[in-house]
DNA sequence: CCACGGTGGTAGA
DNA sequence: TCTACCACCGTGG
């Protein structure tokens, strides 16, 4: 069973890395979007949105400069992830517990929820992630050291990790 | 059904 | 080390 979490709301964050958009259901954030390119000019000018949204928006926008400066976020904004399947919202919560500067294998996010043999499972989920950097797949790496793949571009998960002082990999 | 992954483990070179 | 191959499992066509 799949949702499609419609976003009433899409508003960017300009960083130093370029410009994400948080998009908002009525439930709370529900995509993130990495910068496409670095200089896509313009903001698409901001509407009137509801207070409740402003306020997350907020959030998100703090935790995810804060996630690029390496520090952690104190507060984020609720998460909508029903978009997804039953497995895949398993997948998701489960990588949440994944404190910053940690890391976790696909094989050990398998076990973590009861289905060790999953493991390829889970590098689909993790790719279809809707909310990277607060649902921090980034930290989700291979077994033995090795970094693995990223559906976003594997320099973002080699930026983020460096940034969070994960020098795992070789 | 079938084919495809952000895997993991094994076997050889 | 690196390559080749294969078992696994959820998802989408």
């Amino acid at each position: 069973m799949k949702r499609q979490a419609q976003s009433i709301a899409r508003l960017p964050i300009e960083t130093k890395e370029g410009i994400f958009f948080a998009s908002y259901s009525q439930d709370g954030l529900c995509r993130l979007e990495f910068p496409k390119s670095t200089k896509p000019s313009n903001t698409p000018e901001t509407k009137q949105v509801p207070g409740t949204i402003q306020g997350w928006h907020e959030l998100t926008t703090k935790a995810v400069m804060a996630l690029l400066a390496g520090a952690a976020c104190s507060r984020v904004p609720p998460l909508d992830l029903t978009s997804g399947t039953e497995f895949q919202q398993q997948v998701w919560r489960g990588m949440q517990k994944i404190d910053l500067g940690q890391t976790s294998s696909y094989a050990e996010l398998a076990a973590a929820i009861g289905k060790p043999k999953a493991t390829r499972a889970v590098g689909g989920a993790c790719g279809a992630n809707p909310i990277p950097l607060l649902v921090p797949c980034h930290r989700v790496v291979a077994s033995h050291h090795r970094l693995g793949g990223f559906s976003g571009g594997l320099h973002w998960k080699r930026l983020l990790l460096d940034r969070e002082q994960c020098n795992v990999f070789a």
